[in-house]
DNA sequence: TTTCAAAATAATAATGATTACTAAATAATA
DNA sequence: TATTATTTAGTAATCATTATTATTTTGAAA
């Protein structure tokens, strides 16, 4: 995701407040990879602001959501909706045993369909999941 | 999915019983292409037999999926969890707009993972999605 | 066929994730 | 600093799903 700097300037652009927790929020997002789940990043949130309230985290997720600078990543795990904060288009890595999911930056140019197969769709985008059993939970 | 008859088979085999809601489930998902969600499913099973509790779909859904007669499939829609009547390894084609999901029958053989780029992850199978507008949502 | 245990059903309550609501607090601007 | 719109925290409400349980039904055995 962006630098905490840069999206408190788009959300200054927009006519958003900034408050010390999004200012958390936006930290935690910056450095995370994780793709979490809204419970995962409150968790972390009020490891640091104990205070911070779940709605504030929603909110605030739905704003960046809003904003672009955050997407809804489909997922097949329990716990809620995850998050992915790189918004780029990419594909991923799912362990079916632990959920965890990760990033994979590489292009699979041959994914095309013909017009036919199309059936009418007006294609945006195209995603790759890989599904598959990662190396710590192979060791069990 | 296969045939009401095979599926009673399948059940009789695993020591599960057939009943009449279950026998109406079986045909209906026979001839079902649209990765119904639960409810959606309930709906059309209670148009026909109005007593069906939403108890007995959930159950019968998660022991079709439990015998890997059914998928559960990844969505990003609202409305609860989506399920797949093709159990076979295949692609999608999903409308941002309606949220349909539609089937592709075709094979992207070119998208392989390379041991490294797989991250120690034991690739099991991938699929791939893509997003787009559908026919009837472009006109809108 | 009747009997009977195991399984399924319907109804209901409980749970977990998310959204809606609202009064009080706060940020950003004049 | 005063003002106003936004945000916050807390709470209740909602939606999908699971758990619980008393009753009914299935299917196999007597």
């Amino acid at each position: 995701m962006k630098s905490p700097e840069a999206i408190i300037n788009l959300f200054s652009q927009k006519g958003l407040k900034i408050t010390p927790q999004r200012r958390l929020i936006f930290e935690l997002l910056a450095e995370d990879e994780s793709h979490p789940t809204a419970e995962e990043l409150y968790q972390l949130v009020i490891s640091r602001m104990p205070d911070v309230s779940q709605t504030t985290v929603y909110n605030t997720l739905h704003e960046l959501v809003a904003l672009g600078e955050l997407a809804p990543v489909e997922n097949l795990s329990e716990g809620g909706a995850r998050f992915d904060t790189n918004t780029s288009n990419h594909h991923h890595l799912f362990c079916m045993h632990c959920h965890t999911l990760v990033d994979i930056e590489r292009d699979f140019p041959d994914v095309q369909l013909a017009l036919a197969e199309a059936k009418g769709y007006q294609i945006v985008k195209y995603q790759v999941t890989f599904y598959g059993v990662c190396q710590e939970c192979q060791k069990i």
